[in-house]
DNA sequence: TCTGATAATATGTGCAGACATATTACCAGA
DNA sequence: TCTGGTAATATGTCTGCACATATTATCAGA
């Protein structure tokens, strides 16, 4: 059990992993230190290092200079989900991709946009709404305002062909975001662009994006009834 | 600009940022090499190594062995999420929480539910319903299933005075876990709980979790209207 | 032209040692 | 008793080196 054959950090983790599930080492407990165990597991101590920092990533220990590191109290487990990239997630359901560009316009986001935005004073948005199909079914419609100022290439762009989301994630990397997910009421217009009924429960993501301190773009997505957003944890 | 004082990881990783965000390196363009980046930076290799790594876990860089490291073409950002903890999530808001089981049976789940949860023969079930209140006002619905073979100390808590979630968190801790968010017009049952009208749109959320392949509990969060989950990214 | 063995190469990881840094514990002095 | 300085300590990270491993490129032979 104790014996030196842990020798990477992959079976260290495992071992720790092990340890904690077993309530060898319960929550809340401090653990030894890095040089003790790694003369336990007969291995450096950068291994136990590596093992100990990748759990710690993960929420199942907390980890305080000097202090040292405990089993955590409550893992906050973080699910990782990857921001749908639409043709990707419906070319993976095998279906075939749609886009259509349905609005398109320069002007002034409302101003309570403009604040969580963090715009600036001639800064100069335009407007685009569209779905993205899948099988000629609406899949989403989003509403979304893009920053030219930061982003100068969108406006010679006009996003008719290629759904904005894709040009923008090559075209205008962003540094921070804040994305938020909750349910709505379809509105008529939500309604009749997803051909659904008005009223019928719409899973939406609101997401801004900034390049640095620079307002990049923000959207809303409406998706079709039914769908559901997937991860493992 | 290439002088050598690129002398810890994180610097690194700024400067590496700082390229690809300066389209100095491209989207699918290759980068140099560790060696070379480590003479360039003027650091050893194995710090070169640990900023890329650390960026290519965030999805900017792909890396292979032999092949080399490339800017990401399309960069999957990742949101990590935290598994919401609901009383930390109310206390944090100031409001003070309440909890409230509301049922108690043991019983068999659909048999949907027993082929997702890889139930096996015998494995017995309790069902509990609970509410989660902030400031008296209904939070969460949830509908949960607990796997008592799995979890034999569960049939004692009971949980009447603790959520199920909260007990189960530091009692029986899972090694996997699906989970998906969607949008789901209130039920009358769900209406009643939360007080609001029936066909109101609500966030839901459908757990899953798992010691290895011991199936531990499923549970279904109905949250109140207006609930958002928010991240960064 | 095709195939399979082999060499070349970039990343992945281990080790030992060193120093950096945050944080705690302790103790002297007011 | 309180306070501020200092020592002790666990983690954080860098270095230089070595070898492992996956993958590509190359080339000989059929």
């Amino acid at each position: 059990m104790t014996a030196g054959e842990f020798k990477n950090w992959q079976a260290v983790q495992e071992e720790v992993r092990r340890r904690i599930h077993a309530r060898i080492w319960a929550p809340g407990e401090m653990i030894p230190n890095e040089q003790d165990l790694a003369e336990e597991f007969g291995c450096a101590r950068a291994t136990v290092n590596r093992a100990l920092r990748n759990l710690s990533e993960a929420g199942l220990l907390e980890r305080r200079r000097k202090a040292g590191t405990r089993v955590a109290l409550h893992p906050v487990r973080k699910a990782t989900l990857s921001i749908p990239m639409i043709r990707k997630e419906i070319e993976d359901l095998g279906q075939s991709y749609g886009y259509e560009r349905l609005f398109y316009r320069r002007g002034t986001p409302p101003e309570a946009l403009l604040r969580q935005l963090k715009a600036r004073e001639n800064d100069q948005f335009v407007r685009v709404k569209s779905v993205q199909t899948a099988d000629g079914a609406p899949f989403v419609f989003e509403d979304r305002w893009v920053n030219l100022t930061t982003v100068p290439g969108a406006a010679e762009q006009g996003f008719a062909e290629t759904s904005a989301n894709e040009w923008l994630l090559t075209h205008a990397p962003y540094t921070e975001g804040d994305i938020a997910f909750f349910a709505g009421n379809a509105s008529e217009e939500v309604a009749g662009m997803l051909r659904c009924e008005a009223g019928a429960a719409i899973f939406v993501i609101d997401r801004v994006t900034w390049d640095n301190d620079r307002s990049i773009t923000s959207v809303r997505q409406y998706f079709r009834p039914g769908y559901r957003m997937q991860t493992s944890i």
